[in-house]
DNA sequence: CGCCGAGTTGAACTGAATCAAGAAACGTGG
DNA sequence: CCACGTTTCTTGATTCAGTTCAACTCGGCG
């Protein structure tokens, strides 16, 4: 666990005992390329931490595919509304890349919620992350035109783009992949 | 305070102790209209709960002025990003009418934290419905037409079509007051 | 009364979608 | 390790939703 412990240093300077008790519940897991972590309109039952890997997070609107969320390694990854709400959601979570994760189920995580302060704190500050985020997410494509929303993808995470096909990039985007195509070579 | 206790009932059912303390950093406020809650590029020192009225969270992209948020009584408001991250936003908060409100200001909440872990899952809840929130108008945003957007703002919240001009809520869609015009009357 | 902000309407323009072929690249089995 | 099929990416022509710019209407209210 020392990748995710590292991960979440920044955020919480956990007690032994705190440490001890997340071990307890995470689940070591390891799985190809192409497999469903979550399913589509189910529960999210866990959250995953990425050790090595990639993921993404889509679902179908109208028949078309649409991407929500791309997730690397030293990411959560999850249907993050299902698994906060406890409701099924039509969110899908699939791996790009054969991964190693760590797994924490809802209910094992609820229970050191309630016995440990610090952890959720951890919670707290982990989801604000997620706020932040999201909502700079959500502020670029407000209003942006499509190379604008192409050149901050370049700006923040350049790499995902050479390790996710580009149609799955365009979705994320909010633009057709014949768009994006145009669009990067050049202007 | 008993507006504000009801509102995070569902929550969390706080022990007297909680409440008490909560009461104890609330500040209670109450502003005309145009008055404005956070101003640009500055550190979100409070979070606002709205017992009555109503706010608008905007900014300005390239001249245009840009409704981020909008807000009425019973929900809270500030600037989230830089609230959670103090760190200065370009983001406004400002009121559309005379309200009244609790503040409660971030230093404080932080020592309240520590010292009551049930406001620390206060906390954790209340972020996660606001992810929740946000990734609904995420969605709704990502891959749907103008008139798809303005019909789930009729849906979710059609009262605030009354008390906001037109210009706020067309950005607000991500679209312009013009076109907002032409969809309403009708399709 | 006349002005001023808010909303409507019109006409021309444009960024991006759609539809439709092709060209590359990729991986799987023979 | 080559051949074939599938998936991924590019390119072109056309269409369309929504923007832009501009003028005009309406309802207050000072």
């Amino acid at each position: 666990m020392d990748t995710f412990f590292q991960a979440i240093e920044p955020l919480v300077q956990l007690s032994p005992d705190g440490r001890q008790a997340l071990s307890g519940i995470a689940e070591r897991l390891e799985f190809p390329k192409n497999h469903q972590l979550i399913r589509q309109d189910t529960v999210g039952q866990r959250i995953y931490f990425i050790e090595s890997g990639l993921a993404r997070t889509y679902y179908y609107k109208d028949g078309k595919d649409i991407t929500d969320w791309l997730s690397a390694e030293g990411d959560f990854v999850g249907s993050i509304v299902s698994f906060l709400s406890q409701r099924p959601d039509r969110r899908i979570v699939e791996l790009l890349e054969p991964s190693r994760l760590w797994a924490f189920p809802y209910a094992k995580l609820e229970i050191l919620y309630d016995r440990h302060h610090e952890i959720e704190r951890l919670g707290r500050l982990l989801i604000s992350q997620g706020v932040i985020q999201l909502q700079q997410r959500f502020d670029n494509l407000h209003f942006s035109t499509a190379l604008e929303r192409y050149q901050t993808l370049m700006r923040t995470n350049a790499t995902l783009i050479q390790r996710v096909p580009l149609g799955m990039i365009a979705s994320y985007l909010g633009i057709t992949q014949e768009t994006l195509s145009r669009i990067r070579l050049h202007r």
